[in-house]
RNA sequence: GGGCGUGUGCCCGAGUGGUUAAAGGGGACGGGCUGUAAACCCGUUGGUUAUGCCUACCUAGGUUCGAAUCCUAGCGCGCCCA
């Protein structure tokens, strides 16, 4: 086993904060597994790497020899965390959450050892609560603290609804971790004040309290905003190996690190070298993202898939050549009176374009290969022996072959 | 309840009666280049077999030869007063 410093070193790469990190470095030298504790809500039901970010760091403890709960919030998603929202989140019906949950548990398996995993739902503890348990336990805050928290303050201020039960929340989630006895707590870093609470809580009620652990968020592909599924920059879970290497080589070198810290199964000490390799110039920024890109799809797909989803990249981007499985287009190549077929139609049917005017811009900007020549510019009718079986080509990563 | 203001294409934003399918930016897409779907440069970005036609500037009416631009009402948003 590592000793206390080096598990404390491998513990803060790639965190925000750890509240406080004394405490943390004491709770290590006793030797014995921490109990490491994850709340999530299980409020939507697609994971991308950016929420597997606290999934990782808590394999890593794992790995160290610890010990995780993951605890899913069926019961506080009856709430809906009011963290970071300027309005009352949408009250899930309770069928929903245990649909979402389940998926979310399915996907978390695949980074969580599960062996050194504790699964609980709150709604356990939390549903069960009588009146006398829900006043003491609210008593332990005041109407003042929980203000303090800068969405519910400026939500306040500026006169917009806060509905009494959202209070309950932080409240919640910090009976949680004084249910499971939680040494350690993560959370994105806009979930400090929630683990901050449970802190609180465990230490009114005469506990060794938590430690918080926040970890940055990650950002998207496109480098600036935060991964989300509604800026369409994510890289999902389950996304095809060979979608998922592009995207991960999609993004800016700056992010790279990050992304090796937060989002791979790369060693520490490994992460470290990359990190000094690359500010001296001695790596290079393509074989460091290959290898980020290979390792995260190795992650979610296994090695071999890793290496086809490389081989197909370089295939399509470093030769140039058509990948090889495609999709196939039933096209109807019957011709106009010409003699001619219609291709910026036939594209847009295919898919590959938004509409027909879109197909014959692309036409224009020498954007469309058939059979890996360019069609010039106005070429808009083509012979359909021309098109018989033809690979379609849109850009560079758009194929298909036409049946 | 009263007053004022505002509502433009995927997003932001210019445009106050006549080549305006609507400046500029962002995004997206395509091309070039490369080390990649990085960066940088260039181009495209309502629909349509297309030097035309159709549909568009919150919605519904109206004024006018002609409206994103003027008028009326409604709806949304913002600020001020009560």
């Amino acid at each position: 086993m590592l000793t206390p410093e080096e598990q404390l070193h491998i513990i803060k790469s790639g965190t925000a904060n750890i509240v406080p990190e004394a405490a943390l470095l004491e709770k290590l030298k006793r030797g014995v597994p921490l109990n490491i504790k994850l709340g999530v809500d299980p409020t939507a039901p697609d994971i991308h790497i950016g929420h597997a970010v606290p999934l990782r760091k808590l394999r890593q403890f794992q790995d160290l020899g610890h010990q995780v709960t993951l605890i899913i919030g069926d019961g506080t998603a009856l709430i809906g965390d009011p963290s970071g929202r300027n309005s009352t989140r949408p009250q899930l019906s309770r069928d929903q959450i245990k649909e979402n949950a389940q998926t979310y548990v399915d996907q978390a398996f695949k980074i969580l050892d599960p062996e050194k995993t504790v699964l609980r739902y709150n709604s356990e503890w939390i549903l069960d609560l009588n009146m006398e348990s829900l006043l003491k336990l609210l008593a332990n805050f005041t109407v003042a603290r929980i203000l303090e928290r800068d969405d519910f303050h400026n939500r306040y201020t500026s006169g917009q609804s806060i509905s009494l039960h959202e209070f309950l929340y932080p409240v919640m989630q910090a009976y949680d971790s004084v249910v499971i006895k939680a040494d350690v707590e993560l959370g994105g870093t806009d979930q400090l004040f929630n683990l901050l609470a449970g802190r609180e809580l465990m230490e009114k009620m005469g506990m060794e309290p938590q430690v918080c652990l926040t970890l940055p968020l990650l950002e998207g592909t496109d480098g600036v905003k935060k991964m989300s599924k509604s800026y369409g920059n994510y890289i999902g879970l389950t996304d095809e190996p060979a979608d998922m290497f592009g995207k991960v080589m999609s993004i800016p070198d700056e992010l790279m690190v990050k992304y090796y810290r937060l989002a791979s199964t790369e060693s520490v000490d490994e992460i470290d070298a990359i990190e000094a390799g690359l500010a001296a110039d001695e790596l290079h920024p393509n074989k460091v993202k290959r290898a980020l890109a290979r390792n995260i799809v190795a992650a979610y797909h296994g090695n071999l898939a890793a290496e086809e989803a490389e081989a197909a990249f370089d295939l399509v981007f470093k030769q140039h050549a058509v990948p090889e499985d495609i999709a196939e287009f039933v096209a109807d190549l019957t011709p106009n009176d010409e003699g001619l077929v219609y291709v910026a139609r036939l594209i847009h049917q295919a898919g590959l374009a938004g509409s027909v005017s879109e197909a014959r811009n692309l036409i224009d900007g020498g954007g469309v290969k058939v059979n890996g020549e360019a069609l010039a510019p106005k070429v808009y009718n083509v012979e359909p022996t021309l098109l018989e079986g033809a690979v379609i080509q849109v850009g560079k990563r758009k194929f298909v072959r036409l049946v």
